[in-house]
DNA sequence: CTCCTGAAGTTGACAGTGTCAATATCGCAT
DNA sequence: ATGCGATATTGACACTGTCAACTTCAGGAG
């Protein structure tokens, strides 16, 4: 348990050499007797926590390159693992993906979250969790491309539970935020009528996810090209919509 | 070059026969002459215009697996050509990927168009058009999603070219009622200021993109399931945020 | 203390992919 | 008619996801 962390570090660090090689070391290293395995030990036959490792693994090449296919063996030999490691911990390519993109999720919902500590004008809320949000995706392009790619939505493994949760984080922000707003009367909505709630929610959400989606692809700019604060300039006019005129 | 056009359109109507057989027949009709060859020879050693059967055969197959996975081989199998043949009419699998999506936004452009034909009331022609928006994508989701892909906006070839061209006729028409209704001060935008202009038909196509994928990847029924007319209610609010007030 | 069972990792294989290189075919201008 | 250039084919390569069979090892039963 303590000895995750240390061998995780590790075998990250020796990731650059030959991943064969270096398994084959670890396993001459620890048959050689327990005396003194501290210095230069690669890693145990078992890893410890390799799907922890295999998740940060994936995070990180999704930080690396910008725009990368995700691709389960890359990922494995990040980790320094085999090819086939994966399959112990994750049913699919895509259960790992799911995992992957969950905490990206997590990551997106504490942005968002934190950002408006603090703030209790619904309608400022709004429009900064907006762009917060957008600029999460424009921050993390693989990322976010990951976490609203359609392999997800359509994998029918156990992951999508997990990413069920995760996505929850980010739409509940919305979601009492807009709740607030209607409840203080700020909103163009009734807090009482659950389908214009609903409506309003998907809403924002739509407008902030297509404007960071048209951004990542590109086609943002062919429309309004060197606007600065756009991502506020788009959730305030998205938000006018929602208010009460 | 007149001999182009002729077996190009015998192509695009065959279309629904088999591809092969098709060309076979345009190709015989000219040679018919020499022998009379036979009922049931394939077709000549050269195609004829694979170019086009290459796009067709990508679209059919886009249109019966509602997400499936761009495959050049497939595509070229389908076309019933070997697997490297598509090469000598695309320089690279994005290009005949960003050919085919481009036919895509094409037929998006067209219905757009004629869903608004006679209508004058610039409101209601921007909320048809989104409606309409929506539907294309819910109607096609791998094309749609292959139009949206991210293969295309950084493929540094030749076909984003292509792309880009197609891609103006939708952000044009939202642009064209827009810009109508800003002149005729029915939106809450000044046609003056190029900008303001450029953030709105931003803010409509993000919220229709946003909700159409949102919609595709299963997230929408996690926000608001079961809501009839959920397009037109959704493109509703994103107007008023751009309507005057 | 041994044994052995089951979880975790490894190796090897297979079909499928995009792409490159070499080759074959054939329409067409000379 | 002949050779050339565009078009199509075959073969190869590295890479992918996934399956099956094997090895390693920790920890409990006897």
């Amino acid at each position: 348990m303590g000895m995750w962390t240390v061998s995780r570090i590790k075998l990250t660090v020796a990731t650059f050499m030959w991943t064969i090689a270096s398994a084959t070391f670890s396993k001459k290293v620890m048959l050689m007797k327990k005396t003194e395995t501290a210095t230069n030990c690669e890693r145990a036959y078992h890893h410890g926590d390799l799907r922890r490792a295999l998740i940060d693994a994936g995070s990180a090449l999704l930080s690396e390159d910008q725009n990368w296919n995700f691709s389960l063996r890359e990922v494995a030999r990040k980790a320094g693992v085999s090819h086939n490691a994966p399959y112990n911990h994750f049913v699919d390519k895509n259960d790992l993906l799911a995992a992957v993109a969950a905490v990206g999720f997590q990551e997106l919902r504490d942005r968002m979250l934190s950002s408006i500590a603090g703030i209790e004008n619904p309608k400022a809320a709004l429009i900064k969790t907006g762009v917060v949000y957008v600029n999460f995706g424009l921050a993390n392009p693989a990322r976010y491309r990951l976490m609203f790619g359609s392999a997800l939505a359509h994998s029918a493994t156990a992951g999508s539970a997990l990413l069920e949760t995760a996505t929850m984080g980010a739409r509940a922000i919305l979601g009492d935020i807009i709740l607030r707003g209607a409840q203080a009367g700020v909103f163009a909505v009734s807090a009482r009528k659950k389908e214009d709630l609903q409506v309003a929610i998907l809403t924002a959400w739509a407008g902030v996810h297509g404007l960071t989606m048209l951004k990542l692809d590109g086609l943002a700019d062919t429309v309004a090209p060197n606007i600065i604060n756009l991502p506020e300039k788009v959730a305030k006019a998205i938000g006018a919509g929602l208010f009460r005129r």
